[in-house]
DNA sequence: ATCATCGATTTGTCCGGGACAATGCGCGGA
DNA sequence: TCCGCGCATTGTCCCGGACAAATCGATGAT
């Protein structure tokens, strides 16, 4: 194992936007202001990151997005970083989840790199408890520990997307049986997200708490042009464009395209937004509708009814 | 509907980096040296894009990603440029495939937006090709059909979304139905793409014809950087690196990064790179297999298999 | 003690010009 | 015809400056 600040294998400032979502601007004037981070360069004089500072970034950012304020927190070293994020934790109470021992037998199996065991534990929780209770309360938890040992460096990125896989092979299967819903007073919900939001899980579990609730669904996959979208929902007549944004994506980037996607999609078509990213329910923007929590799709669903 | 050069709705140059894809560097250096976009200023004295500039750039954009270069197009008024992209070249002759009228019903399914009648189509060929040449023989030479389309502007962005929607649920449930390989004799493969390599379908198609043919095999996957393929290569024990390139990435980065994860990866680990981009046959590199067409997949697992 | 107001500070993004490596093109020679 | 070689093209990075919007915090009024 090489080491963390190893600058073989450091990144270039590109791939830092990439993988912290902090645009180029910024990182440069971190670096300028606050001395943090300290990138090596490379044989041209660009900036090359070492992985140690990526991931003391990825905390930053984390506290960040909780509310702490740049000039605080930026030069602080890791340990103290580190030791904020633990007191953040009960600022999110779980008030729905699975206790953690019972998802402990998941952690171990990724953890051990048990692929087999693991979809073998995961299918048998859709079993007994149906698809609805397992997103909710197994895999909407889960996803948090997972997130939370990524970002502390306990859990690696390659673990991180066997488990991702594995998740998805499982909802897509359990989706793929559910009976195709009815369409007489359900609504059609488009479904995506952003240009530059990668993460697709969050998509396909509203995807299955919408088909449970007999919502009619199409997918256009991750990172969707606003344009197309509005196009989308334009030739498919849909009632709903549901979007999910996890914390990677920059929070005013998140604001212009809900704003720009209210402006070009006609009053009649609601936006949901859900997602952990924390700026959907911070700001209010005119005719989106935040979901912070997954529980919410099915009270909205129940609203769009009542208003039909 | 407004006009479309009405300064009153124009984009930031962050807006239409989100729409076009094009780094607010280069909209910055194209207008310092071919004179266009020549966006209005606001109050502020930043850069004002109304819509009909940022049409023209996509456009652009789209000859671009065909072969033209910039120097020659960007400064083209809007008419010329779309007469360059109904001229496109009907690129590639299709070898070996489905004569294009058997994938006719798919191209019209794709075009009338009809995602139920798609997925059954898929699934019928499933069924009466079986998984192997449903994907060399319909998967193959479609995907090229619908890239193309794409490229000449005859297809929107979110119907190729929609299309790769389908395909997916069709590709994962048939792999799911997959029989579990033994492990006597078969290679463990580990499938994945490099950070910025965002198409995962060449991926799936790979995992499907490697199951056929009795291998194992672990998808972590799009976008896992170098250093965490060779973690997770070591601890699954992998004898095989599957990778898979589409044309959208730097050709470079492509060459970098194998030579990187080759250098870093045991002689016994053998790495096969895929898929649709030309630097894979362009140019060799030591101790990489090149894998242009899907179909060498069956045969290099043999030689595998003879060599063990 | 609580709240509103308003200047001071913080902070992210944009600007403009410069630089340069990598890529591609065209030209000339074998 | 094919292969090099030099020149033009092109995307990305660098740097420091600037500034509006958001936020802070001190002051004063209720």
């Amino acid at each position: 194992m090489s080491n963390m600040s190893d600058p073989s294998n450091a990144l270039s400032i590109a791939s830092v936007e990439r993988d912290t979502g902090l645009s180029k601007d910024t990182l440069r004037v971190w670096e300028r202001r606050y001395g943090f981070p300290q990138p090596t360069r490379d044989a041209l004089g660009e900036r090359a990151y070492p992985l140690d500072q990526v991931e003391r970034l990825r905390l930053v950012k984390r506290l960040l997005d909780a509310g702490h304020r740049p000039g605080r927190i930026v030069a602080l070293p890791a340990q103290e970083l580190e030791q904020l994020v633990d007191s953040l934790a009960p600022a999110c109470p779980s008030s729905v989840g699975t206790p953690a021992e019972d998802l402990q037998p998941l952690m171990d199996a990724v953890y051990a790199h048990d692929v087999e065991s693991l979809r073998r534990l995961l299918t048998q929780r859709v079993a007994y408890l149906g698809l609805g209770r397992f997103v909710l309360e197994v895999v909407s938890p889960f996803n948090r520990m997972v997130g939370d040992a990524w970002l502390r460096g306990r859990m690696q990125i390659y673990e991180e997307h066997a488990y991702t896989e594995s998740l998805q092979v499982v909802l897509r299967h359990a989706l793929h049986s559910l009976p195709v819903p009815t369409s007489d007073e359900s609504p059609l919900a488009l479904l995506s997200t952003f240009p530059g939001e990668q993460h697709g899980i969050g998509l396909l579990m509203a995807e299955c708490l919408l088909r449970l609730d007999g919502c009619r669904c199409i997918s256009l996959g991750v990172q969707t042009p606003i344009w197309d979208m509005v196009m989308a929902a334009q030739v498919h007549v849909a009632d709903l464009v549901v979007l999910s944004f996890s914390g990677v994506m920059n929070p005013n980037h998140v604001l212009d395209g809900l704003q720009e996607l209210r402006s070009k999609l006609p009053a009649s078509v609601e936006i949901w937004a859900g997602g952990s990213a924390p700026v959907i329910q911070r700001r209010s923007i005119e005719g989106v509708r935040p979901m912070p929590e997954l529980t919410m799709i099915t009270t909205a669903l129940a609203d769009w009814r009542a208003r039909h």
